[in-house]
Order: C-alpha cells, then structure tokens, then sequence
DNA sequence: TGATATATGTAACTTTATAACATATCAACC
DNA sequence: GGTTGATATGTTATAAAGTTACATATATCA
C-alpha cells in the first residue's frame, strides 16, 4: 500500500540494504548468490528504475562480467524468480524490488512521460478480480499490476 | 465482472455481434473500418484467443491482404487504441475485445496451462492501486491487469 | 476537382529473448 | 580430500516482437 519511489531517499542506504538483504535470503535458503546475479542487482538498484536487459547488459560488459545476452537474462531469471526483481511487462525492463525477500505481489505506477516506477502493494484475490477469479473458479496464481499515467512531478 | 471466455457459447453468433457492434461504432465516430482492419479483428474474434501479431500476419499472407509487420501492427494499432481489441502484455498478444465500443479496464485471467484467455472488468482507482496512486499523487491515466493462473477446466 | 488527411505497401532494421551445447564451479557425500 | 551430480557461466547462433522510413494510394471535405 506504501509506494516507493516518488520520494527522494537516501540512496546509498537503501543500495545497501537491497543488497544486504538479498544476501542474508541467500544464505538462509541456500541460494548462490554469484557475482554476476550480485551485480545486476546492484546495477538495478543504484540506477533506481526500469531498465532493459541490454542496457543492464551493456555494464556487465563494460566491466568485463559477461557479454552475452544470456548472461543478463539468467541473471534476471534468478532474480526475478526469487522475488529480489520485477519485470515490468508494459516497458519490457527490470527494476530491483522494493521489499526483497518478503513474499508479496507487486503493482507499478508507471510515469509516461518521465519513466519512474513506483512499487505498491496489491493483493490480487482482494476487489473485483478476485471476485471474477472466484465467480468462473479460475486460480490465480500471479498478477501483473501496473498502472500507467503521471507522477507527482510530471503531472505539475 | 463478468468473466467471458471460458464457457461454451454460440460463436458464430459471437464473431458476428462483434463485428457488427464495432461497424456499428465505426460509423458513429467517422472511424475507417478498412478491410484489413475488419479482417484481423474477425481473426481474433474467430479464434478466440491470444494471437501473436505474425501470427495474425500469416493469416492475412494467405488472403493477400498484406505481407509485411507494419499491416498487422497498423491494424492492431487501430483496433487496440479504440478499445476493439486487447494487448496482452504478459503474452506478446492481441485478443479481441469482449466488450467493444463500451469504454472499459479490462482484467485478464490467463491459464497458463491451455493459454485460455477470459476478460473481466476492474475499476483501477478502486482498491489498493488507486490508494497507493492517490496517497502518493500519481494520475493513473490506463492499467494492465493480468492475473496468471489454471483455468477451470485445467485445474480439474 | 483539388487539397489535405488518413491508410496501405514494402524494404530494411532494431530490440527483446531463447536454444543449444561446451565448460567451469559448487556442494555434499563417502 | 577426491568424486560425482547439480548448478552456474561462456559463447554462438537464431528466433520472436516491434519500428522506421519513405513511396503510393485512398478517403474526406471544402
């Protein structure tokens, strides 16, 4: 329900933290945390928006960490799958999560003028899906939310 | 709310009304309902179902209705700007629109099994996501709602 | 009928993503 | 501590999705 990313912060710490809390998940269920996956992740967060997986890409190279397109998009699998990273499906980009390592269902608010993405909450067996899930006995198993229009900044 | 798509109905009946409702709005707006425009959204409402754009070029390759991407991007174009059809962005694909002409947010249940598409309604400024864009002043202008899923008829 | 806007035809290309297979590294058991 | 099976990386090639650019045609309306 608290959208992230609208506000100013400190960035190093929340870097940092992303990080750091990704790793404990790591450790605790047994995940390899490697270089490349820690990276892309960290690419992700100091940039602090949606990028695509070529862009993402582009500085593995740079720094000599890959420089094939598998090597982004395994990384981004593992990411994306364990919940440390969100596609964002309307922009085909990664952004890292917001509240890694806590089992949630992500929504977006995305600015179309400025690109920004904010990460909120939505429950999606809450509201009317829910209820059109229950009414025809589909299960819902994942949602994609995302929300296009104007930031606070754009939108003055 | 009403969830359309995963029951047994009368098709032929189906592709014809829906034919007929967006002539029908056509003609109300002063909008070009071309042949190939006419002719993709038929394919989609014949098929029912979620189709690739090339694989909707392919279909007009055979009729000789037009060879090249930018006929059938064009047309979907046309046809998704005006409400006549759907993107789903979680597939890369078009599904005609279940409601045509009436101004809607479409919500998607998507099987993941049978690839099976049924299209719901959801209000976005209600619930969660609209609390989230109001607390933080972002002007939601448009939502992709795409729940991931078994239909019921895989589920069984 | 002429001017303007809208739609189509076509070639070339960009961006996004995956398949397939070889090599390396990890992890865990004996 | 080496062996083995699983997991991760390196690399080539290719597939799938979408766009640009520009020429031509058709519709709309004064």
């Amino acid at each position: 329900m608290d959208a992230i990313g609208f506000e100013t912060h400190d960035h190093l710490t929340c870097i940092k933290d992303g990080l750091e809390a990704v790793a404990a998940h790591c450790v605790r269920h047994r995940l390899q945390f490697t270089p490349v996956r820690r990276r892309v992740l960290e690419i992700m967060l100091q940039e602090h928006r949606a990028m695509g997986a070529y862009e993402i890409l582009d500085k593995l190279r740079e720094e000599g960490l890959g420089s094939q397109p598998p090597v982004a998009y395994r990384a981004l699998d593992f990411l994306v799958s364990h919940g440390f990273a969100h596609k964002i499906e309307r922009l085909n980009a990664f952004i890292a999560c917001a509240h890694p390592g806590q089992n949630h269902t992500p929504a977006f608010l995305i600015c179309r003028k400025c690109d920004a993405v904010a990460e909120a909450h939505a429950e999606p067996s809450c509201g009317m899906l829910g209820r059109a899930a229950d009414e025809t006995g589909f299960k819902i198993e994942q949602a994609v939310v995302e929300a296009l229009g104007l930031c606070p900044r754009c939108a003055a």
